[in-house]
Formats: C-alpha cells, sequence, structure tokens
DNA sequence: ACTCACTTCGGAGTCTAGTCCGTATGTTAG
DNA sequence: CTAACATACGGACTAGACTCCGAAGTGAGT
C-alpha cells in the first residue's frame, strides 16, 4: 500500500481478460487441430469442436466467423511451414522445373496426407467470401508461394534472357494458376501423384519455352 | 371404336407416367431458372422451387440430388449455347489469341450477367462431389472448350511449327488451366473485366511463345 | 372391376451451421 | 468496497438443405 508505488495489487489478475482470450483460442485451436486432423473436416461438427474445447458455440463463433474459419486457422500453420519449406529448397535447385518441384514438394505432401481439409482449404481460398483473419492469412501464404515463382523465373532469366515483351510478374501469375489447378487436382484425387512431376515437369516446360517453335 | 383397330382405349393415357414425370422435370427446371436467374443462388431456397414448381421438397430432391445440381441443371442449357457459339466464333478468329478470346467471349459474357451463379457452377465443377447427371454435363461442357483449345493450338500450328517434344494435348491443358482461373476471377469480381482482353492476351502470349527467349 | 406389386409423392422430421440476447465476468471510477 | 460500465460468454433458437416413410397413384394380370 505504499502510495507512490505503481500497481500496489493484482499485478497478476490485471489483463486477466485477455489472458483468458488468449487461453480460449489455444483450446480452440488445438480442438480444432486435433479434430480436423483426425476425422477430416466434413465429419467434424461445430458442436463437437466447442464441446471438446470447452466453451459454448456461441463463443466458438467469436474466435472463428465460420466453420471454414475454424479450418484456415488450423492449416494455415501446416501451409506456413510448408511454405518455408519450399521457398528454401527451391532455392538450391539449379534448373527452374527443380526449384518449381522443390517449392510446390512440402504442398504435396500436405495435400496427399490431408486430401479432404486441402481441398476444402483450396475451395475456401478460390471461393470464400469471409473476410476474416484466417482466409487473409491462406491468401497471403498464396500470394508468397506465387513470388516465390516469381523469384525463380528471375533467377533463371539471369542466365537465358527473357523474350522481349514478357513480364515477368505476369508470367509468373500464368505459371501459377497453372501449378495451382494441378495441386487442386492432387488434393480432390483426380490425378495419380506419381504422375505429377511428369506433369508438372511438362507445364512448366510449355510456360518457360512456349507451345510453337520461333520462326 | 372400330374393334380391330389397335389400342382401342386409353391410347392418350398410356405412359401417363412417364408425362407425369416429364411434366414434373419440367415444372422443376422453369421454376427453378427463373428463381435463381431473377434472385441468384444464395437467395434461393429448395423451399421456394418446391412451391414454385408445385411439388413437395421431398419430391424436388428425387428429381434433382442437391441445390447445387439444380442449379447445374439450369446453367448447363446457358453454358450449351455458349460453348456453341463460342466455337463456332473461334473457327473465324485468324490468331490463336483472337480465337482464343472469341471462343471465350460468351462465358466471359454469362458470368458477367450472373455472377454469383456462375461462381457457385464453377466451383461445383471443381470442388462438387456430387455424382449426379447436371454436374456430369458440367465436366463435358468443360472438356468441351479443353478440346476446342486444343483444336486451335492445331490449327496454328500448322503455320508456326510445334516446338518438338510438346504434347498438343498436355499444352491445351495447360493453356485452359490458366484461361479457366482467368473465368473464375471474372465470376468472383475479382477482376476488371475491362482489363480481360489484355489479360488473357499476356497469358496467350507466354504460353505460345514461352517466357524465355531461345538460346 | 378388382387386386396386387411396384413406383412415385410429399410433408413432417432431422441435422447442423450460425445468430441472438440475457447473463456472467472482468475493469474502472468514486 | 460498491456501483456502473464494458466486454465476453453460451445455450436456446432459427434457417435451410436434405431424408424418411406412410400415402397415393399406376399399370398388369385375371
Amino acid at each position: 500500500m505504499t502510495p507512490a508505488e505503481g500497481p500496489p495489487r493484482t499485478p497478476i489478475t490485471i489483463d486477466r481478460r485477455a489472458r483468458n482470450k488468449a487461453d480460449k483460442q489455444h483450446r480452440i485451436f488445438v480442438a480444432a487441430a486435433s479434430l480436423f486432423t483426425g476425422l477430416g473436416y466434413s465429419a467434424v461438427t461445430t458442436q463437437m469442436v466447442a464441446d471438446r474445447a470447452d466453451v459454448g458455440t456461441g463463443t466458438l463463433f467469436r474466435y472463428a466467423s465460420s466453420k471454414a474459419e475454424l479450418l484456415m486457422m488450423v492449416l494455415n500453420e501446416q501451409m506456413r511451414l510448408a511454405t518455408r519449406e519450399g521457398v528454401l529448397a527451391s532455392e538450391a535447385g539449379d534448373s527452374p522445373v527443380d526449384a518449381i518441384m522443390a517449392l510446390l514438394a512440402p504442398q504435396i505432401h500436405l495435400s496427399l496426407e490431408f486430401p479432404e481439409n486441402t481441398a476444402v482449404y483450396q475451395r475456401e481460398i478460390l471461393f470464400g467470401s469471409e473476410r476474416g483473419p484466417y482466409r487473409a492469412e491462406a491468401l497471403a501464404r498464396i500470394s508468397e508461394l506465387e513470388n516465390a515463382i516469381a523469384d525463380i523465373l528471375a533467377r533463371f532469366a539471369l542466365v537465358s534472357r527473357v523474350r522481349s515483351g514478357v513480364d515477368l510478374r505476369g508470367a509468373a501469375r500464368t505459371m501459377f494458376s497453372t501449378l495451382h489447378m494441378e495441386l487442386i487436382r492432387v488434393s480432390l484425387g483426380r490425378e495419380d501423384p506419381r504422375a505429377l512431376p511428369g506433369t508438372l515437369r511438362a507445364h512448366v516446360d510449355v510456360l518457360l519455352y512456349g507451345v510453337l517453335a520461333p520462326a
């Protein structure tokens, strides 16, 4: 109780609110992560997540604005790691195709391990209308990949010159659209993953050197 | 009433079952079409469709296995026309870019007219898990477009030879993935349609001639 | 005409994502 | 310490897609 000495009491309990919040946030994350990875998106109900996190459903939806956002919250973590890993690995590749394969390898791995979850993730990235923070982060992950493609193109452009009139950033987008579509096909099980290296190689080859022979 | 003259009675009512069915089918189609085009996918409830078609909800779902199939049933018609139109128009174009633009123009037009419906249509094509006949038809429409791209490539390959080692069918797929992604972006309003000709042109240019200059 | 096997119908009911609002809990002022 | 306020909570509730099963309709055989 010394008067002029800052907060005399409750220094521990101060910000209890923030801590409760962080705690709930954490419980929800853990609950969602274990349920989604264990059962897959469609088999999980929001009720299950709320129960396991020991919060009410009303509360659940103030931490994530929809079931899809909940999934993104969880997958963003995995994607963050996969992207970082891919970007690092891609720096070593010494042909554009190898670099791009190295970049995407971790993503492909994830898609094969959790097909349903990654398919929903991709679906939400493309078609979701949420404004929530988790979707925003997912979009950032995608941008990161697109930028990595641009970097790879730029790196190899030093060796073998870029054709005049080609905008590298635009070309990266062209290339990424194609590769993204392949990732989706893998998530959906539409494509035998063993065929993937060959398919990607063909895509990248066409994109780098074109369909037509120079006149 | 002459006795020996084929089916004496109920020649009209024969196959009443099939006709009832066709009739309901038709009522459902009309109801769904007017509601979806008038209000947009999300504002329409299956109950509204059932009511307007004057059938029960149980009945509705034996004619289309989900709300999304209902939409596809309706949009397949529009897509069929748009595709036919596009394919015809593309035969006139005298550069690959012009031909492809002509091919896709009707699709783009549809996307701008009914953004929500076409976005859902695209979403279901990519991510839908239904086995119903209407989704199958939608997939057929997409194949048709991909084939048309292959045809265009083949046509122009006569003039300016295809680079050795390039598989035309595969290249068509590469190209279509990119263009499909652009169509989706337009449906979703992510891209100013006025920028589209330029964007498509850039994509097609990269795909035909590649990013890199020949060594 | 009557019956029987079979198909189709339709609305009551189920399931689940997401909302609403009264209650509880933490925070600050006096 | 108490009052007044702000914020967070959570479960009853709603909405809407989809299912289920008893009822009704249909056509064949006699």
